[in-house]
DNA sequence: CTAAGTGCAAAGATTTTGCCTCCTA
DNA sequence: TAGGAGGCAAAATCTTTGCACTTAG
């Protein structure tokens, strides 16, 4: 994936390094989909590389954080990650008995954001939060 | 507060036991203005009663979560509580910058929530959700 | 009385840090 | 080669659990 690769560049450019351990733990984010929590991005960086450190994990996620390469969203009492892609902002809305995750478009969420800058001053980060519900599948107390 | 009285008669209804800690816990979580974390709640309830400990609170929280007393705010990587008022419901946002956390009515999403039903037959719980953003406060890079 | 609840301490789980070695630029 | 980065282990947090003692009902 290109991108991956203009994002690897923009790390050399704040005269950080390119290690072996930032590729493979970039693409481990890149290939699982959607949000995922350090223990997923670890377990999925070890397959590419066994002797991957999860201290190397933490730090290296802080690290994309700081960068804006990836997006850090809060999903109950712990902190999940996914990739920074302004082509394809979107939503989670996650199931509280399945826990099931589903997306949806910013654009449900555009009167929202007017209200809360013109009536409040506040500039909100729709961009990456998690709300909680009941999923169509999950909803046996209804037909 | 009259209404604590009610609370904690319910908690006796189920045929748990009304304790001074469980009485003392959720005076700390009334007392304080809007959401707390644990150890927000477990430093308030010491200076009530000094032997409180911490496990008792984790015990406590879960158990009034459970009976629908309080309510879990994912704040972050942390959890927060409140007390469920049905008669004042809001929302949060969260300053990203100062931390200060502020509350708005949930009509704002009344519209959200619409669509996330009719199109999604998704059942979003909005009542206690936290979004993130800037306050305008923390705008120095702006007018 | 007696089962539920608490206190205490220990174990778990998650995240951070120090320090020495290694490797990228 | 020099400072950034990783590996390893220990420490720091945060949360849960086992068990004996206490206590509300």
């Amino acid at each position: 994936m290109n991108r991956h690769i203009d994002i690897l560049e923009a790390v050399k450019a704040q005269g950080l390094r390119l290690t072996p351990q930032r590729m493979i733990i970039l693409s481990a984010i890149a290939d699982g989909e959607g949000h995922m929590n350090v223990d997923e991005v670890y377990e999925r960086a070890k397959q590419a590389y066994p002797y991957m450190d999860i201290a190397t994990v933490y730090r290296t996620l802080h690290l994309f954080k700081r960068l804006g390469l990836v997006t850090e969203v809060g999903m109950g009492d712990r902190l999940h990650y996914e990739l920074t892609d302004p082509n394809a902002r979107h939503h989670h809305m996650a199931c509280q008995v399945c826990s099931e995750a589903f997306a949806f478009s910013p654009s449900y969420l555009d009167e929202f954001r007017r209200r809360l800058v013109n009536e409040f001053d506040f500039e909100p980060d729709l961009d990456h939060f998690t709300i909680t519900g009941v999923c169509s599948g999950c909803r046996e107390t209804r037909p």
